[in-house]
DNA sequence: ATGGGGATCGTCT
DNA sequence: GACGATCCCCATC
């Protein structure tokens, strides 16, 4: 119990750790916020050489990240306002990563909710809190700063922490939600899903 | 329940 | 200078 992944768990082919951390739990012990927590719901994965990837053409200052060690956060800022948070996948040499897009949220609800109060934003239901990428990323305090933060370091403050494995009759897989890249990026099953979670986006 | 448009800025062409 | 691995609000049905 409270196993937490460690690099070998990334390091490998980068469907398979979509798929598999289904049922995880995504923790960050925030300084300010305290232990949040979710349960993971949602994920799509960007393989080696695909077009729907950020690292499709090339190290660049923002994906950096990807070029690293599997088990580090890439995370990036997007539409002006949000960011999203990946995990690095597969073997250094080799860009990948799993976009985790929903979590159903178990720890922390209510530093989640005072996390989402910018001025702008309304206070959102538990459902809503980390249905989709960037709202996970707000309630659970992620943003730029943990930007090639190591998940797998013995005292790391943000980690994926093992739960019991989701069976394959629970889990679908889906084309990703909103990507480019031509027909095959486009219809590639590579997001997955629990089918019957009430926390998915979209 | 569903759909259109605005917000807002870092990144790459 | 264009646009994005998005979200929120409001209008309409």
């Amino acid at each position: 119990m409270c196993a937490r992944l460690s690099r070998p768990f990334f390091a490998r082919d980068t469907r398979s750790v979509a798929r598999e951390l289904l049922g995880m739990r995504l923790v960050h012990l925030d300084p300010a916020a305290g232990r949040l927590s979710g349960i993971i719901v949602e994920t799509e994965a960007y393989c080696p050489n695909d077009a729907a990837s950020h690292a499709f053409r090339g190290q660049t200052a923002r994906n950096t990240p990807m070029f690293g060690v599997a088990g580090m956060a890439y995370i990036y800022f997007i539409y002006g306002m949000h960011f999203c948070f990946n995990i690095v996948t597969d073997l250094a040499t080799v860009p990948a990563a799993v976009l985790i897009r929903a979590l159903e949220p178990r720890e922390g609800i209510p530093a989640m909710s005072l996390g989402r109060i910018d001025g702008k934003t309304k206070p959102h239901a538990i459902r809503g809190l980390c249905r989709g990428p960037a709202r996970l990323c707000k309630s659970l305090w992620i943003d730029r700063a943990l930007n090639g933060y190591d998940l797998c370091q013995t005292d790391s403050l943000m980690y994926v922490e093992e739960e019991a494995p989701v069976a394959d009759t629970e889990v679908a897989c889906t084309p990703r939600i909103r990507v480019r890249g031509g027909s095959e990026a486009l219809d590639a099953c590579w997001r997955w899903i629990i089918k019957e979670s009430p926390y998915l986006s979209k």
